[in-house]
DNA sequence: CGTGTGATTGTTGCC
DNA sequence: GGCAACAATCACACG
């Protein structure tokens, strides 16, 4: 997806946005990585987490994934990633406790699930342990470790529960 | 063709 | 306790 549509869609603003690559590289956040590669990428040979959950997006994403579409919406014309996070971080630092309440339940509740998927997860890695074993067959044990999936019935991983709206705990106070 | 990068903040995990 | 890296997104540019 990446790849995408390159189009003759060459917005002034992606050029001033999107410089030279080689010069903008890095220039805040990972400076304090100094030497260390951080290759937030993703790297195909060091497989170290077969199975890792990803982190919850915390109560600033949630609130931008929202936000992004109300962003784009008044500005399909900017494409930038970097409008709307600016846009975004801005806009959160505006809202209220309050209005992170929200967010921040939500956030709260992936934290939970994240959990879970760790414990499970630290099951797994619990088989190495001094050594790295390179767990190449975690591949094979895993099918074997699933029973079998009826074409009936979720497979959900968790359980399925789920709420719309209503958040039990947390409640909003909204009182300036 | 694919992947990296850019920017925001928060959050989590390891040491 | 603190630091470091990573979470989504989208289009484009470079190899």
């Amino acid at each position: 997806m990446k790849g995408g549509k390159g189009k003759g869609a060459l917005r002034k603003e992606t050029r001033s946005a999107l410089k030279p690559v080689e010069d903008r590289k890095m220039g805040k956040r990972k400076a304090t990585l100094k030497d260390a590669k951080k290759k937030v990428t993703k790297d195909k040979k060091a497989k170290k987490d077969p199975n890792k959950p990803k982190r919850p997006p915390s109560a600033f994403f949630v609130f931008l994934e929202e936000f992004r579409k109300t962003f784009k919406k008044e500005n399909p014309n900017v494409k930038a990633v970097s409008a709307v996070g600016k846009a975004g971080g801005e806009k959160w630092k505006s809202l209220s406790a309050a209005e992170k309440s929200p967010y921040e339940a939500k956030a709260a509740k992936r934290k939970a699930e994240y959990g879970k998927l760790m414990n499970a997860y630290n099951n797994k890695q619990v088989e190495s342990s001094d050594d790295e074993d390179e767990e190449e067959k975690e591949e094979e044990k895993e099918k074997r470790s699933k029973p079998e999936v009826h074409d009936e019935d979720a497979e959900d991983s968790g359980q399925g529960e789920e709420e719309d709206d209503e958040d039990e705990e947390d409640e909003d106070e909204e009182d300036d």
